[in-house]
This record gives structure tokens, C-alpha cells and sequence, in this order.
RNA sequence: GGGCGAAUAGCUCAGCGGUAGAGCACCUCCCUUACAAGGAGGGGGUCACAGGUUCGAGCCCUGUUUCGCCCA
């Protein structure tokens, strides 16, 4: 006997089940069907997004092995540079320690520490939330096969001069001292101000007014640039003018990216500090002056200003200009200014020699393939974001001034200067025989992540698994970063193996705090969700998570939704109880009412709606599905249609094997969205000797019995509007009602007398079924149903005035109804335009309004003689 | 500046061409031998606004407003 409640604190012992008969194995039999586990950065633990993330992938995977696919899951966890790297600098400066005084080896010895504690964590959170992926597949980014791949692609990218390694303006961030790519800048709008400067010319009056929003650059200035059409400052192109800090003689140029709508129309040129003065400078010969190092600080280009912090040389600088008589004016404005997504760092636009990966020829095939549906994405609206992207792709700057993460393949010579690009480093330098350097730098950690799908899969060999399930079925992962990880899967994925690395995009919504904000650390709104699996258990995390969610739209994390879940599990787990209670035999012959017919044709119409929802990713949808069916059908009416009939002796073992029956379906329904407790029940039910987990897919009768679910449902349908005169009359809970039907249909009426039974049962009543010709009942409260009268005879029950008021309101409602149904047939154009069937439907409709207004008539007829 | 999303019951959200739905909250009744994390019944919505297409529009089109996001 089960408990009354289901605690799902025996979900970790169930989590070992499966661990333990390899439930997560792939059959190896039926269609492969393959997903490759976005791997969670080891910098901690898992956050909600990561358990929404998750528990989508686990619903698939587990749908999947039950529906017969060969369905393999790939977990794994990333390495993430310089987020892991960061952590831990901050770790080991609480002890006083710099990872520069400790060097290289040794802090790798704590990050990989590190790295250890905090895989640990969240694999064993993976395991908590229910998540079952092929545990031996595990990988690392940093493993040895991983890193293999991520050599093998560099090696391969360099030789096709796909990489290339120079000096560029990059986005250089002070505080992590790293480049970053471009798109790991965030742009905000801040209150800033336009200096207005002026630049007099080395030979002759007057000179030039600039602006500038950062007077602190001006030290590196090599020209003054306005636009060539800009008539205000023709006569002045290719005059020198004199810089009013550093005296440089510095030329004015004319270049179009120079805005004559913006400041002054004339703008100083800092190539080393501004990506539009870097390309001004290349294509003008302008000299590069680095006046702000990698340290974030003034530079000795800089002159007295070497030294000084970013805002600190910018209010010395613009000190020193008003002292020059330099500054006109000082503007305020509000600006974009770009900062480190990391840490929030203003980022530093600086030039330096990094590696690069040359996009274009990489980024057109999956466009193209985005185009014409190799590859899909969910939802669609998305696909368009995606292929602008890659339209306007820009090279990727792939080195990172870290420790941590794949060391970039590259050998210099000390000697000669040679470059070697290998797999392995040579012993000695190729060119000069002198000896040999790795380059400094690692691989941004998107790099080996867009490797993933096929290097987990064995890539560069040519594996087993990888001829198996590669291509990988869906990516399932946050919209956020489409760009940052989704495209350069599809790049790479496309570039090395020649197919889209994954058929089906599935793009999830973040998941924000009740309130609709983002989640993050400053506002210490997070919701932890092994918080919420200790409360309320982890299939009520899911359930939450998953019904609440539409394809690419964000969710609230609203507790409500996982309060519907956990009393969900709990109504499945009672259910389960009430069956098991009644020691079923799974061997007797399924009883074959009508009763049991309507639920097999509701349980396949259910089971069938979510195969279709779950081959279109509507994880939400078939989640309804599988609540409704159980909670709406078998719960709430066969269950209770069950119990008089247990009674009966001769009825009681057909019925027990539909019920236990069903009762397996309904937990393979809903076993992808609350896998512990259908599970749970799974083990305890008589003869059970697999896992659900491994189960089959519930099996769909031979054929379905249209007229039987059209019986019951009206049976249902009179049952409600028994009960509903019961209400209205206020008899009271637990005492009989009469009520007398009349169907005008003779084969109904002996249908609903022959479930006499069950009507008494489940409406509280005593019925008896009206004989052909007999009057309604006088002093009668009557209800309405195509076909059905109900009558409550209430002779002194009913205080005739308010039942007369009720049934004229019940008329002024069919009259209205009745007005605007006739409205709408009477619609020009309907009867020749509308399909045939919706025609048929309006004057069905209209004829049963009209019935129901004669009846009303009728009784309020009778009542008059009450 | 360009693009996208959201606006539906008090709250959180489904629905996306054929009579407005769920959960929670609310009101009435019920500890009926699976479940009070429950059962029965009920109230509550001119589906943001204005036009248009259509026999028919939360649903499609155009514009407007408010909120949010992405890109430059």
C-alpha cells in the first residue's frame, strides 16, 4: 500500500534505478535520434536556466526512447575561460596570491581543483533535476579527445588560411587583460560629454573645432578627419594642424566615416584607440600612437599623463587643454559605450597582435543552410536573426590573454622568429634549428564549444557513434546565444564534416523572476532550483518549467506553476493508490462498456496529440495534454465511473485491468515531464519487472469507438446539469436528488437507464427516465441539453416566483443567442462561401437554441400551474 | 537608426480563421472509504486602440500606444 502523499524525497533512490540498469543507453535499435547536451561552464553551479534547459532535453530524450528511437544523449561540461579563470583569481586573491606571482603551473593546479569541485556539483544536479543522459558519452572541453579536435581545427583552419594571425584594433578588456570578441561586448547608453577642442593650423590663422567624447585619447591623435563632401572644411584637407597637447603636426584628411551631423563635423583620429580611426588610418597611412596599455593605464606615449588611470587622465587631459585655451565647449550627451559582459570593464578599443578566424567563407554555407531547411529553427522568427548575422559577419578574434583553456597550437622560434602551426611542437625550429616557443595565448573557450556535437562524437576520427548519430538531432538551448554558440556550431559543424552538425534548432526563452526581471547576481533575484527540487521535488520543478513555456518566449518563474506540479504528481500518485488498492488482476479480460471504449478513444487522442507536439518540439503543449488526460478524464471520470462498478463482483476485474491498464499509459504520458514519481508508481505496480524509463510508448487500440465517446460525453454532459440543479436548489452534499430525463431518442433513453447506476452515483441522484408521452413534471427545476430534458422535481422546494425569474432570464439568453446565431446565417455570401460542414454546424446550432427555447417555454408554462 | 517580441479573466499564462481556455485567487457546498496538495457547483473577459481583408478575426494585413529584447 502506498502512502497517502507521494514524498519525493525517494527521488534520488529512483535516479539510482536507472543509473544502475544503463537506462540511458541507446537501444541501438529504430531511427538514432541524438542531442548534444549544451555542457554547463564549471564556474559553480546550476542556475534555473540550466534546469529549464535541461529538463527539455531529458522530456525529448526520455519521449524519445519510449516512442522507439535509438535516442542518444550526450552530456558534458565546458571549461569557460575566462569565467573559470576569473573565479578563481578571485579565489586565490582572499589568500593574498596573484596567479603572476605563482605562475602558470601552479594556478592551473588550482583552477583544475577547481574545476573538480565544480563538475562535481553540477553533474550531481544534472542527476537531481531527473536529468538521464548517456553518462560514458561524458565530456570535458579540456579532455584529451576535445582537445585533439580543437588542434585539429585550428591546424586545419590555419593551413586553408582560414586563420591568420596580425595586429588589429581589438576589444581589449582591463581587468581580465584579454581580448574579447566582438560580440562579448555589451553596449549601453550613458550620460557622456562632447568636448568641442581646437586644432589651429600649423601655418596661418585659425584652425579647426573637433569634438570627441574621449578627450583622454587625444594624446595618440594622428589627424583631424571630415567628410570629403563637407563644404565648411574643404579649403583645410591636407593642411597640417598643430596637436594643442603633444605640438605633433598632424594632417586633416578627408574620409567618409567622418559624420557632418555629428559635434562639429570634424573629428580627431586615434587610430589606436577607435575601430572607425583605425580604418580611417589604414586607408589614409596614419601613423598608431597606443597611448592606453593593456593595464588600462596611460602609456609613456602619453608624456605626463604615463601612469594615470582612464578617468583620471581624462579630467588631467581636459585640465590641460582648457590651459591651452584648446577646449570650446563642453556638451553633454548621451552615448553608446561598450563594456566587458563579464565583468562590466569599459572596454578599451586597443591594437594588438592576436589570432583571427576569417568568417565569410565559413559563414555563407550556413546561412545557406538556415535557407534551405538542412537546418531548422524553432522558433521561426529566429531563423532570420540567425542568417542576418552571418550576412554581416565579422572575423572572429580567437586568441584570449588567459591561462586557462586550449593553448593555441602555434611555435615561435626565439631565434629566427619562425612560426611553426602544428598538432604536435617541433623539437627544434624548422628554418634556423633554434629553439622553440608555444605561443602564449588559449583559444577563446567558444572555440572547442564550437566543436561540440561532432568532437564529443569522436570528430576527428571517424567513429562508430559519429557515423550513427551525426548530424545530432535538435540543439536545445537559450536564444541568448544564437550567436555566440548556435552559428559557429553550424560554421564549424558544416566546414568539417560537411553536414549541419544538427537538424532542428530549439530555441527556450530565459527564465525571468516573478516579477518578469532578469535573473543576475546584483539583483539577487536568482531562483536556485535545487532549492525548489528539496521543497517540492524536482518533477515539480519540471512540470513548471515545461507547461508554462511557449517556443523562444521568456518565462516567469512564477512557484504557482510548480505547485500545479508537485499536487499533479501527488493526484497520479493517489490515482495509482486507489487502483493498486483494489489489487487488480492484469491478467482478467478489460471490461468493454462504453465507459471503457470512450476512455481508450480519449486515452490514443491524447497520446497520439502529444507524439504530434513532441515531433514539433511543443514540449508545453503535450505537457496539457498529459494533465488533462489524466487529471480531466481519468481522474475526475473514469475513476469515479470505476467505483460503482468495482462493487460489482462480476465487473470489478474488468474494470481493475482497464484501469491498471490505462493507469500505465497515463504514467508513460507523463513520465518525459515528471519522470520520478511515474517511475515510483511504475515499481510498485503488480508484474513490473523493467523500468518505465525503458518502456514502450502507449500502444493505440485497433480502432476507436466514435459512438461509445459520443454516449458517455453526453452522459458526463447530464450528469453536469444534474448536479447543477442540485446546486441551484441547494440540496445539500450527500443527499439524493430525484431526476427524471426525458431523451428523445427511445435507444438513449434505454442507454442512460442502463447506466442508471452510475448516474445515481456519480450526480447524487435517483433517476428515472420518463416514459415516451409522459408531461414534464410539474413544480419541476429543469435543465437544458440537446436531445435531454432534466427535471428536479422540487414540489416545495422551489419557491415558484425565483424559478419563474430564473427560467425567463435562461429565455432572454436563448433570445439573444438565438438573434445573433440567425445573424450569422443570415450573413451575406455565408450559405455560398462558408465550407459546407461549418454551414451545417451554424443551423444545427440555430435548431438546437430553438429547442431549447421551446422546452424553456414549456416549463415556464408549467410553472405557472405550480 | 533597423529588426523582433509581448499586450487575452484580479494574477501568471495557453490558444493563433469557425460559439473565449487553464492554473492560482474569489464565492457556495462537501473531511463521499485515491487524493483537502482533494471533490462538486459558481461568478468574472467589448482578447491594448483604430482602420482593413474575409461569409466569418484574440487569431491575417496596415497604422497607433505601452512595455521588453536584439542588432548597428
Amino acid at each position: 500500500m502506498l502512502d497517502a502523499r507521494y514524498d519525493p524525497r525517494r527521488e534520488s533512490e529512483i535516479y539510482r534505478l536507472w543509473e544502475e540498469a544503463g537506462a540511458y543507453v541507446p537501444s541501438g535499435e529504430g531511427e538514432p535520434r541524438s542531442i548534444a547536451m549544451p555542457p554547463p561552464n564549471v564556474t559553480g553551479v546550476l542556475h534555473i536556466g540550466h534546469a529549464l534547459d535541461n529538463s527539455m532535453q531529458d522530456a525529448l530524450m526520455r519521449y524519445w526512447r519510449l516512442a522507439g528511437y535509438d535516442a542518444l544523449w550526450v552530456p558534458g561540461t565546458d571549461h569557460a575561460g575566462i569565467a573559470t579563470q576569473v573565479k578563481v583569481e578571485e579565489e586565490i586573491a582572499k589568500e593574498g596570491l596573484d596567479r603572476r606571482t605563482i605562475g602558470r603551473e601552479a594556478f592551473l593546479e588550482r583552477v583544475y581543483a577547481y574545476k573538480e569541485r565544480s563538475q562535481n556539483t553540477i553533474l550531481s544536479q544534472l542527476r537531481a533535476l531527473g536529468a538521464l543522459p548517456d553518462w560514458r558519452h561524458e565530456r570535458f572541453t579540456l579532455d584529451e579527445g576535445l582537445s585533439r579536435a580543437v588542434r585539429t581545427a585550428f591546424v586545419r583552419l590555419y593551413e586553408e588560411g582560414l586563420i591568420y594571425r596580425g595586429d588589429y584594433l581589438v576589444n581589449w578588456c582591463p581587468s581580465c587583460r584579454t581580448a574579447i570578441s566582438d560580440i562579448e561586448v555589451e553596449y549601453a547608453e550613458r550620460e557622456g560629454a562632447l568636448y568641442h577642442l581646437h586644432y589651429p593650423l600649423v601655418e596661418g590663422e585659425g584652425g579647426l573645432e573637433v569634438a570627441t567624447t574621449r578627450p583622454e585619447t587625444v594624446l595618440g591623435d594622428t589627424a583631424v578627419a571630415v567628410h570629403p563632401d563637407d563644404a565648411r572644411y574643404r579649403g583645410l584637407v591636407g593642411k597640417l594642424l598643430r596637436h594643442p597637447l603633444t605640438g605633433r603636426e598632424i594632417p586633416v584628411v578627408a574620409d567618409e566615416a567622418a559624420d557632418p551631423e555629428f559635434g562639429t563635423g570634424a573629428v580627431k583620429v586615434t587610430p589606436a584607440h577607435d575601430p572607425t580611426d583605425f580604418e580611417i588610418g589604414r586607408r589614409h597611412g596614419l601613423s598608431s600612437i597606443k597611448v592606453i596599455g593593456e593595464d588600462g593605464r596611460m602609456t609613456a606615449e602619453a608624456g605626463a599623463f604615463v601612469g594615470l588611470t582612464r578617468e583620471e587622465a581624462r579630467s588631467k587631459v581636459t585640465e590641460a587643454l582648457e590651459a591651452e585655451g584648446a577646449l570650446r565647449e563642453i556638451e553633454p550627451i548621451r552615448h553608446n559605450v561598450g563594456s566587458c559582459e563579464r565583468c562590466g570593464t569599459l572596454i578599451e578599443p586597443l591594437v594588438s597582435r592576436q589570432w583571427f578566424v576569417r568568417m565569410r567563407p565559413l559563414a555563407e554555407p550556413a546561412a545557406q543552410a538556415a535557407r534551405d531547411g538542412r537546418l531548422q529553427i524553432w522558433p521561426e522568427r529566429l531563423q532570420k536573426v540567425y542568417t542576418d548575422w552571418l550576412d554581416n559577419i565579422r572575423d572572429w578574434c580567437v586568441s584570449r590573454q588567459l591561462w586557462w583553456g586550449h593553448r593555441i597550437p602555434a611555435w615561435h622560434c626565439v631565434r629566427c622568429g619562425e612560426m611553426v602551426v602544428a598538432m604536435e611542437g617541433p623539437d627544434a625550429c624548422p628554418h634556423c634549428g633554434g629553439a622553440l616557443r608555444q605561443d602564449d595565448d588559449v583559444l577563446d573557450t567558444w572555440f572547442s564549444s564550437a566543436l561540440w556535437p561532432f568532437s564529443t562524437l569522436g570528430w576527428p576520427d571517424r567513429t562508430p557513434d559519429f557515423d550513427r548519430y551525426y548530424p545530432t538531432t535538435a540543439l536545445v538551448t537559450g536564444y541568448d546565444i544564437l550567436f555566440f554558440w548556435v552559428a559557429r556550431m553550424v560554421m564549424t559543424g558544416m566546414h568539417f564534416t560537411g553536414e549541419v552538425p544538427f537538424r532542428h534548432v530549439v530555441l527556450h526563452g530565459l527564465v525571468r523572476d516573478a516579477k518578469g526581471r532578469k535573473m543576475s547576481k546584483s539583483l539577487g533575484n536568482g531562483v536556485d532550483p535545487m532549492e525548489i527540487i528539496r521543497q517540492h521535488g524536482a518533477d515539480a520543478l519540471r512540470f513548471g518549467l515545461l507547461t508554462g513555456t511557449t517556443p523562444g518566449q521568456d518565462i516567469r518563474m512564477n512557484p504557482e506553476r510548480v505547485l500545479e506540479g508537485r499536487n499533479f504528481a501527488n493526484k497520479l500518485w493517489n490515482a495509482a493508490r486507489f487502483v493498486l488498492a483494489q489489487e487488480p488482476d492484469p491478467a482478467a479480460a478489460p471490461a468493454d462498456d462504453d465507459i471503457d471504449r470512450w476512455l481508450l478513444v480519449r486515452r490514443d487522442e491524447a497520446a497520439q496529440a502529444m507524439q504530434e507536439a513532441f515531433e514539433h518540439f511543443e514540449l508545453g503543449e503535450a505537457g496539457r495534454i498529459a494533465y488533462e488526460f489524466v487529471w480531466g478524464t481519468y481522474c475526475d471520470w473514469y475513476l469515479e465511473l470505476a467505483k460503482p462498478r468495482l462493487a460489482d463482483p462480476r465487473q470489478a476485474p474488468g474494470v481493475g485491468r482497464v484501469l491498471i491498464d490505462v493507469l500505465r499509459d497515463a504514467l508513460r504520458m507523463v513520465h518525459p515531464f515528471q519522470p520520478f514519481v511515474t517511475e515510483a508508481i511504475w515499481q510498485e505496480l503488480p508484474g513490473t519487472t523493467s523500468l518505465l524509463a525503458t518502456d514502450r510508448w502507449v500502444q493505440a487500440a485497433m480502432e476507436r469507438d466514435h459512438g461509445a465517446l459520443a454516449r458517455v460525453d453526453r452522459f458526463t454532459e447530464a450528469v453536469r446539469v444534474a448536479r447543477n440543479l442540485r446546486a441551484e436548489l441547494g440540496i445539500r452534499q450527500g443527499q439524493q436528488a430525484p431526476i427524471v430525463v426525458r431523451a428523445e431518442d427511445p435507444a438513449e433513453a434505454r442507454w442512460l437507464d442502463g447506466h442508471k447506476g452510475l448516474f445515481d452515483r456519480l450526480a447524487q441522484a435517483e433517476l428515472r427516465i420518463a416514459s415516451p408521452g409522459e408531461a414534464a413534471p410539474r413544480g419541476a427545476l429543469s435543465g437544458r441539453l440537446a436531445g435531454l430534458e432534466l427535471y428536479l422535481p422540487a414540489a416545495g422546494l422551489v419557491d415558484p416566483a425565483a424559478e419563474i425569474a430564473r427560467v425567463q432570464e435562461e429565455l432572454r439568453q436563448l433570445a439573444d443567442e438565438i438573434e445573433r446565431q440567425e445573424g450569422r446565417l443570415g450573413r451575406p455570401h455565408f450559405r455560398e462561401r462558408a465550407p459546407e460542414a461549418v454551414v451545417r454546424q451554424e443551423e444545427e446550432r440555430l435548431r438546437d437554441l430553438a429547442d431549447r427555447r421551446a422546452r424553456a417555454e414549456r416549463r415556464a408554462q408549467a410553472l405557472g400551474e405550480l
